[in-house]
DNA sequence: ATATCGATTATCT
DNA sequence: GATAATCGATATG
């Protein structure tokens, strides 16, 4: 019988600035099996991620930075590791997180997250009554809009973060787990460069956004 | 299981 | 005025 590792938020170690500052590419691989950390208030919540996708600077159509620096997009050209929060379709929230060194832009986009802690707040957060099955459980943060709406993540109040300290509210850190299997795909809801292979997975993980994720 | 469509607003042209 | 790094509902096979 498998004995599932019970998740331990007190052997979750932040991430280095130094791991932002690199190729989104790089990053966005890397950052497959990380811990997004949430505090508000009094609530505690975590989830593993299993989705993102790269967006790289003015050679990337479908990049919000490739028009250059406006007031919405200038975290991306900010410090590495802040948080990046965008408002879309008049309804949702998303969470990226920048990359490479200040002064040069690029992100990463966080798609879907693996529920590890507070699924009960998440749950509340994203309007779910009842109990929670193996197949609601997807609908708290699988997708970029739900994993914010669900973690309570808005442009108010989360934008320009450094998700490298713990005191921000909402941060980013290791506990030791590695993906078995990484897959590339192109990225999703773009019409603009979207034939380029710049969205990562951890492959066959049940909370991968999508028909195929979850037999990919 | 896949396809299509409407909601709703910040941002940029 | 058009578009958008989305989601949920509805229709159809």
């Amino acid at each position: 019988m498998k004995v599932a590792r019970e998740f331990d938020l007190r052997k979750v170690v932040p991430l280095s600035v130094d791991f932002y500052a690199r190729d989104p590419r790089r990053v966005a691989r890397d950052l497959l099996g990380k811990v997004v950390v949430r505090h508000l208030g009094r609530e505690r919540m975590a989830g593993r991620i299993v989705e993102v996708e790269a967006y790289l600077g003015a050679g990337d159509a479908a990049a919000h930075a490739a028009a250059g620096l406006t007031p919405r997009n200038r975290v991306l050209f900010g410090p590495p590791g802040r948080s990046y929060v965008y408002f879309i379709y008049g309804n949702y929230y998303c969470l990226n997180a920048s990359c490479l060194p200040d002064g040069v832009a690029g992100g990463v986009l966080f798609r879907a997250l693996e529920p590890l802690a507070g699924l009960r707040a998440m749950a509340r957060n994203r309007g779910l009554a009842g109990e929670l099955t193996e197949r609601s459980k997807r609908l708290l943060t699988t997708g970029p809009g739900r994993l914010c709406e669900a973690m309570k993540i808005t442009r108010a109040r989360d934008n320009d973060r450094d998700m490298t300290l713990p005191e921000s509210g909402i941060w980013i850190g290791a506990d030791g787990y590695r993906p078995a299997k990484i897959a590339v795909t192109r990225r999703i809801g773009i019409t603009k460069a979207a034939e380029h292979p710049l969205r990562y997975v951890i492959a066959g993980n049940q909370f991968v956004s999508g028909a195929k994720g979850r037999s990919q």
